[in-house]
DNA sequence: CTGTTAGCGCGTTCAG
DNA sequence: CTGAACGCGCTAACAG
């Protein structure tokens, strides 16, 4: 009775061994499953185990081992975007197939936290991490930086380090959207994009543009607008556009909250300019207006970041080059509901 | 030289202490900051620490100084929930104040894998555990049978257990919903329910009934239904109320899939019922017909949640009873975006 | 089949 | 101010 049932204190494999009359040996291997434990043995512990209703000590145990913790750490910008979301769904959907689990941090854009986080997953010995990096220096994501510890960048390649990464197929979503509004007879074409130092921003900007290049059409300046992160900024921008006296026909969006914000602009001057953007919004053909969006599998990103990291923990041999995974993008029509009254 | 810088494997304080040519005690109290450290000692050590990456083993520490492992569990039902995720990134934002992390799981809905997914947080030794519980069934999640583990119900109040919890007001929601169609002029009013088995499921029903009750019109039973946690069967049962002789003028939906099924049949029909319902959408403004919600602070009931649970686990002295924590909710009104030339 | 010894990486305790 | 011994909870490696 020396370390025993104080509350808020669990018992040991030792207080189960005592209350059974065996070694903690006997304990560890009848929890184990080892087969080299007689069956009375292994009621006798099993009934202890229940009636302390003990439970092993993982962290002990993967120190012993040498097994680390069975953990993957997930660093995200933001976990109240349903992007970000799905993609933790998907990471956690094959973590748990491999009995592991997921530490979850929110960086919420800072390259500072991102870098303290990070750093405290690796202090916690997690067996890999999943990041979607908030800015451009990935030099601290770096598994040669890292003792090997494997890392997968997830919606953004690594600029200049050797690691793993699953990204969108941001240039061709873009391309085939501006193309399908060329292809409706739009020629001129407004563009709200991220900034240009996103390297998503920057694809998604490329694919604009050589869709309209493919056609035939001038890339004109005035019509290409970079939008701030900010929740109307967008909108000001589109109404600034479609305010032109010779205001585009069409708007293409760079993102969600970019598409909600021209979508307004849109509604409110009462303009009859198509609109597309990239991102799903999930809801869209409840929409007054129609609108065409750039999707993709969301789950599917967080789903290919966990199994390229789970390959790399579990790996024998690793790949001696990083590995890209691109995820293919579909062009998504929204049509407004219609009822039997229009029909 | 012994166990040194294989690829993969982290240095200890031992190959600090030997790189520094002093011995792991003077490592680890340098990493404490402990003052008795000369000067010249704690920079040898801290340049032999950056010269070998090193980082400390937070696990063993852990299990050195008993202070457990900094882990929040969090389960919840379905992560890619908008509602989950913000609830999460309100627990995580308040787990990182305090220095913690939150280790997320999924159960799906399902009882037995949140069996399993406390069992193993119970076993990684999280310090506390937030649940969404999946059923009505909450002996598992009894801190009384986890040797005092601390846990908090989130949405969900204990069904006969001592756990704290933080719950919405789905009485006080709907009962000011359902009011406010009746001041509308809505005296015939259908309700798309959940399950009563459901907590949430009742309550909402409750303050309908409540609020019909309250406004001395007649509770009529033809006018509720239950709907499944299918996606289109909201709809067919709105349909189905809406195509009666006597046709209800208004639906309160009792959550977020119900109000969508809800509003395609109104669409479909080209019905003019008004309609109301639990749950933000987020978007709705952007909608050809006005809506009525119920909403609140998702984070808030994340960060309550956290916060209850941290009390627990700093907790001197534990307050005798459960705590339960009730997150108030606001009517919100989307009305379609009007452009001038409708002005 | 079971028990004993030793040690995972670290920190407390007590000597120097 | 620094180091040596011991132990956290558990399990390999070796006895018996």
């Amino acid at each position: 009775m020396s370390s025993s049932m104080a509350p808020g204190n669990s018992p040991t494999m030792r207080d189960v061994a005592a209350h059974a009359a065996v070694s903690p040996m006997t304990v560890s291997r009848t929890l184990r499953g080892d087969p080299r434990v007689s069956p009375e043995m292994r009621e006798r512990v099993l009934a202890s185990v229940e009636a302390l209703r003990y439970r092993r000590n993982d962290l002990a145990r993967g120190l012993r081992t040498g097994r680390s913790s069975g953990l993957l750490g997930l660093v995200v910008t933001n976990l109240s975007n349903p992007f970000y979301s799905e993609l933790a769904l998907g990471v956690e959907s094959l973590a748990s197939a491999g009995g592991m689990r997921v530490v979850i941090g929110n960086t919420g854009g800072d390259l500072d936290r991102e870098r303290q986080l990070v750093d405290d997953m690796a202090s916690r010995r997690v067996d890999g991490i999943i990041v979607v990096p908030a800015g451009n220096d990935h030099s601290h994501l770096d598994p040669a930086a890292l003792h090997g510890l494997p890392v997968v960048l997830a919606t953004r390649p690594p600029s200049g380090q050797d690691i793993d990464c699953v990204v969108v197929d941001d240039f061709g979503g873009s391309r085939r959207a501006t193309a399908a509004l060329v292809a409706q007879g739009h020629h001129r074409i407004g563009f709200l994009g991220l900034g240009r130092s996103l390297w998503t921003g920057a694809e998604r900007l490329r694919g604009h543009c050589a869709a309209l290049e493919e056609a035939g059409l001038a890339v004109e300046d005035a019509l290409l607008r970079s939008v701030a992160p900010d929740a109307g900024a967008a909108e000001t921008l589109a109404l600034e556009l479609l305010g032109r006296d010779d205001p585009p026909t069409a708007l293409f969006a760079a993102n969600n909250r970019n598409t909600v914000g021209a979508y307004r602009a849109i509604a409110e001057t009462g303009s009859f300019a198509a609109l597309a953007g990239f991102d799903d919004l999930p809801l869209a053909d409840l929409f007054a207006a129609p609108i065409s969006v750039v999707t993709y599998d969301t789950g599917e990103v967080g789903r290919r970041a966990a199994e390229l990291l789970l390959e790399r923990i579990a790996g024998e041999q690793q790949p001696a080059h990083p590995r890209i995974v691109t995820i293919g993008t579909t062009l998504k029509r929204y049509q407004p509901l219609r009822g039997p009254a229009s029909g």
